[in-house]
RNA sequence: GGAGCUGUAGUGUAGCGGUUAUCACGUCGGCCUGUCACGCCGAAGAUCGCGGGUUCGAUUCCCGUCAGCUCCGCCA
């Protein structure tokens, strides 16, 4: 390489004219008129026209005339000032260009699959196969830029308030509880495993443990599950823990933790503190335990009226403990049948067996079910969903969840298609008072809802050996954005006793609990302080600041659906040799 | 494990029981000294994802399968 950059592209600005510059970088376009040639010169900073006359060099010229796009070429010529009609607005560099004297190829480009430029309209796929090349694109750089920008300003914000980055093992133990576990066999070990971490968690609180008191680390995190728009196998977490700290310090430290990352990265103003609602107002309101509160059209309980009605389909749900809700969908009367038919289908997806509805119109109520209602009783539904001539009422029964399912997304997604969502405004909450356990039917026992180590309630504790277990509320607590979860956290166990009682509920014996846990119980013996933490989805935020739909966008070498890697083919076969070696046969299917 | 959507030159697409498989961009060649979505002329480029079936004939219809995406289950 004979010529030497000296500046950057973007910095081919008015106030360098005159200069004799040597910039390097790959060729966007190139434009060839004969006896003059332009080309945009892209680097990672931007792109500026250079323009080969033969008159400053025949030969550079000829070279020039060879160049292709995405060739890597280093150039040297002077910048000179455009005459104004001849700016470029789309050009950060517009006003000016540069006259080559010299090139240099650095390296020839086949012509890529697809135009490195614009907005992609390509196969996602075609993009992860070549995912090197989408990431040149000035969008992908946009938003790997933005996602270190965010994590520099989480790692400024928190050096400052004298936290510690310590980094915790990626090859530890598998544990129950949780999600599947990516396993690696160890070879000096047979028959045994490591897992990865599916969080830090342990080690965190054992850092606390340590008196590190403060204590943070960029985390990356597996977990072996299906995945979606919004879930990697393996992803980023802001992992994060602190000592002699209550609930509301914690809270506050994070929103402004959050306030000042959104500064930061994006400029953007993030008004503190967050407003908070707890778990039951969440589901009972929206039907969500992440709601999105950018706009209203919340869930109301009908269950009481529904139960003394004459409907009996309504009536015996609500008295058999099921519930009868419903939301208001503001104007949209106007509904055509197969609108609410594909509505219907949609609630169906989350377990709704029907989707009743009521249609209000100026002067009558077209709907199959008001007939099965007393006049008193639809005045008080009208009433309860503050209906309106014009309104549409979307009523679900059926058992809670369920419920709260269909109805919750259902409002989502009628929000969505009468466009009632600012797509600029950031509506940030924290979701408080989560309860502690979850009955998990299959296996018949009580599973932790946030994770064992999560403490009760202090008032609540008392529950904890009674049959009310289910009413304990947890100390923990949830980020949400714009209904995506971006962090969730709680105070912790921090005495032996607690946690021991904790696994018995969870149905784990106190031999199974020492086994797996024991080295945490031990510690807690040993001084250990109140402390509890957080962990925010690094993937998520970045996602919803740079507004995308899907993480995959904010991570550079993502995996598909079926959690393959299109650009190495990971996961792949290996050696019968490196299997011997770490005593694995194989047992699979036939084809 | 399940539901839905998608699959046609390098890329994005049109199409339909019988076509020379459409168009645009890109690519290649020629011309072009002010373009910046350069322009003009010309050319090449498609096992219509794969397998099977129905049919005289399938890119088109049916079944299966593979891949990508969205979702349910799953994900403390």
């Amino acid at each position: 390489m004979k010529l030497k950059r000296t500046h950057k592209v973007i910095e081919m600005q008015e106030n360098l004219v005159g200069e004799k510059v040597i910039l390097t970088g790959w060729v966007q376009k190139r434009r060839d008129h004969g006896g003059l040639i332009f080309v945009d010169l892209r680097d990672r900073s931007g792109v500026c026209q250079v323009v080969f006359n033969p008159d400053l060099g025949a030969e550079t010229f000829t070279t020039a005339e060879q160049i292709r796009n995405e060739y890597v070429i280093a150039v040297q010529g002077t910048i000179y000032a455009r005459p104004e009609e001849m700016y470029n607005e789309k050009l950060a560099t517009g006003k000016v260009e540069i006259y080559a004297d010299s090139i240099e190829v650095l390296n020839k480009s086949k012509t890529p699959p697809f135009s490195i430029n614009d907005e992609i309209e390509v196969d996602e796929s075609v993009r992860l196969r070549y995912r090197y090349l989408d990431l040149r694109r000035p969008e992908m750089q946009k938003n790997l830029i933005l996602r270190h920008k965010a994590i520099k300003a989480i790692r400024d914000f928190l050096d400052q308030q004298d936290f510690l980055e310590v980094e915790t093992p990626i090859l530890t133990k598998s544990s129950p509880e949780g999600a599947r576990d990516y396993l690696v066999p160890s070879r000096v070990n047979p028959g045994e495993f490591y897992a990865l971490p599916q969080s830090p968690q342990l080690f965190k609180q054992l850092l606390m443990v340590a008196g590190y008191e403060k204590y943070f680390q960029i985390a990356r995190c597996f977990r072996d599950e299906d995945l979606r728009a919004d879930r990697q196998p393996e992803f980023t977490q802001l992992d994060m823990e602190v000592s002699f700290m209550d609930k509301n310090d914690i809270l506050t430290l994070n929103e402004n933790l959050i306030s000042f990352v959104f500064k930061k990265a994006l400029d953007v103003e993030v008004p503190v503190p967050f407003k908070r609602i707890t778990y039951k107002e969440a589901i009972d309101k929206y039907g969500s335990d992440k709601p999105d509160l950018r706009f209203g059209m919340e869930l109301k309980d009908l269950s009481e009226l529904a139960a003394g009605s004459d409907f009996k389909v309504f009536a015996e749900i609500a008295k058999k403990g099921g519930q009868v809700k419903a939301i208001n969908a503001k104007g949209c009367s106007n509904f055509s049948r197969k609108e609410i038919d594909d509505l219907t289908k949609f609630a169906a997806i989350y377990g709704a067996k029907g989707l009743a509805y009521m249609v209000i119109t100026e002067d009558e109520i077209k709907s199959p079910i008001t007939k099965f209602f007393k006049e008193e009783e639809v005045k008080e539904i009208l009433s309860t969903l503050d209906a309106a001539p014009g309104d549409l009422l979307l009523f679900v029964a059926d058992k809670p969840q369920i419920v709260a399912d269909s109805l919750g997304h259902l409002r989502i997604e009628i929000a969505k298609k009468l466009n009632l969502i600012d797509e600029n405004e950031l509506n940030f909450l924290w979701v408080v008072d989560f309860p502690l356990l979850e009955w998990d039917e299959d296996e018949k026992r009580y599973s932790a809802m946030h994770h064992p180590f999560t403490s009760p309630i202090a008032e609540d504790i008392e529950l904890m050996t009674t049959d009310r277990a289910g009413e304990i509320r947890a100390e923990a607590y949830d980020m949400v954005l714009n209904g995506v979860e971006i962090g969730g956290g709680s105070l912790r166990i921090y005495r032996r006793e607690l946690q021991e009682k904790m696994f018995r509920l969870l149905g784990m014996s106190d031999e199974e609990a020492r086994e797996k846990f024991g080295y945490l119980m031990d510690a807690f013996e040993y001084g250990t302080p109140p402390h509890g933490g957080l962990a925010f989805g690094i993937d998520r935020m970045v996602m919803l600041m740079a507004k995308k739909d899907s993480i995959r966008e904010v991570i550079p070498f993502p995996k598909t659906q079926s959690a393959t890697d299109l650009m190495t083919n990971a996961p792949s076969d290996v050696s019968e040799r490196q299997l011997k070696e770490l005593h694995i046969k194989l047992n699979l299917k036939q084809k």
